[in-house]
DNA sequence: TATAAAAGTTAGACTAATCTAACAAATAAG
DNA sequence: CTTATTTGTTAGATTAGTCTAACTTTTATA
């Protein structure tokens, strides 16, 4: 049974290579900076877990995880996604609210309740950031996000997140008709303005790539699943 | 901001007063034993809750909580029954599951969290185990169980829990057609053979008082609300 | 390539929660 | 009412996770 604070530190080794430019490994400093702890308490902390086998390293090197270590991340990541999920759509939380309350929930210990959860809420692929929910084995959707400014000119997609959570950003996502799960379709991209033209729910509207860029969609026959489990080395 | 610990030990507190007999205070050894520590950790403990003004006691004397220890104590109860519903009602989870699991969710800090999952559960007044779950101001209905054995013959009752979690008594429940928020009619009491024969959704039985006795109901036109947050002396 | 900067490690200290063992006070029993 | 038992307290140690300060190794650069 893992600590609270070994799995947080699983899963920012994870978000730190796999999440980021697919590295493999992460240095002591980076990894004591995003978990917001100084160098020397992550240095214990990777000793400790290089001790338990769920990363390698060598003295003065970087670090990455073996492959039991990857599986433990990538459930902790499976738990603060579907409780992210839980909250936006059961409890009607707002993107910006999820998070935080999502990243203790991550830690209950149950996999019985992760598994009644991930049925409860249909098996979700995306939670509401648009980041790929891992299922069961491991395995998740794509990687990287893709955004609505990245999308050709005649194809179909859904929105599945937001990367902005600001009030304003927000209003004006809900007056183009937008939402979680809605589909768009995107009539052109005006070359003289940058303009991109979309159409949801039989509506049009026109948003400048800064708003699209912030709206995270997936494409229609696109985005197979993917092991995201592989091998450590 | 209460660590996970010092919640647990304010709740032990609470419910060793109470809900068993009513005591207002309760001794450092029943305490630890409660809660599986030592003697000596407890005393630790209490020493730093009275600190904290959340308890008061007097050297070698018995504890007890304050106004404000009361009011945490009650909070955390009321998350873990809160957590408890959810789980039997919208995961399926089975009677006897659900207490192990809200042991952890109950910690979880967020108070839009609890308000939205009372909302998302219609606001519920009993738990899966017929325990009154305290409203946002830490009020409930009634504090002692009521059993099926203990109504009256011709009154009309609910059914809000079970004492007993055996998968025996479980299949017996379902075998009658009963089942939490199920309407129960008390046709006859058998003076002879002591059995009591009920009336489910239009479907009569004969139960004996053993079975009855694990069943908690609540009586129509009773419980009022009650305010658990009294006085601390 | 020598040296400065960055990155990583070690040593020693602190806090929270726990323990054991020894001791002190209160209560119960004869 | 004296003593034995139960109950509660203190002292000192341990573990996990954190820190600061000093030190070492690696990397970058002048």
């Amino acid at each position: 049974m893992l600590s609270y604070t070994e799995e947080n530190y699983l899963k920012g080794l994870l978000q730190l290579t796999q999440e980021r430019g697919n590295k493999t490994d992460a240095g002591t400093n980076e990894l004591a900076a995003h978990l917001k702890v100084k160098p020397a308490t992550a240095n214990d902390m990777l000793k400790k877990l290089k001790e338990k086998k769920l990363i390698e390293y060598e003295k003065y090197g970087k670090s990455s995880l073996t492959k039991e270590g990857r599986k433990k991340a990538i459930e902790v990541v499976r738990k603060h996604r579907l409780w992210e999920t839980f909250l936006f759509e059961k409890l009607a939380f707002s993107w910006d609210e999820v998070h935080e309350v999502a990243e203790q929930l991550e830690h209950i210990q149950s996999p019985k309740l992760v598994d009644k959860l991930d049925e409860f809420l249909n098996f979700p692929a995306f939670d509401p950031h648009g980041d790929a929910i891992p299922n069961k084995k491991g395995e998740m959707k794509q990687l990287s996000k893709r955004t609505l400014d990245e999308e050709e000119a005649g194809q179909l997609c859904t929105m599945i997140g937001v990367k902005d959570n600001s009030a304003a950003f927000l209003k004006y996502v809900d007056q183009v008709g937008l939402g979680i799960k809605k589909k768009i379709k995107i009539i052109a991209k005006q070359p003289y303005d940058e303009l991109i033209e979309i159409e949801v729910e039989g509506r049009r509207s026109s948003v400048s790539p800064k708003f699209a860029s912030n709206i995270v969609i997936v494409s229609e026959n696109k985005g197979g699943t993917k092991n995201a489990a592989r091998k450590s080395h």
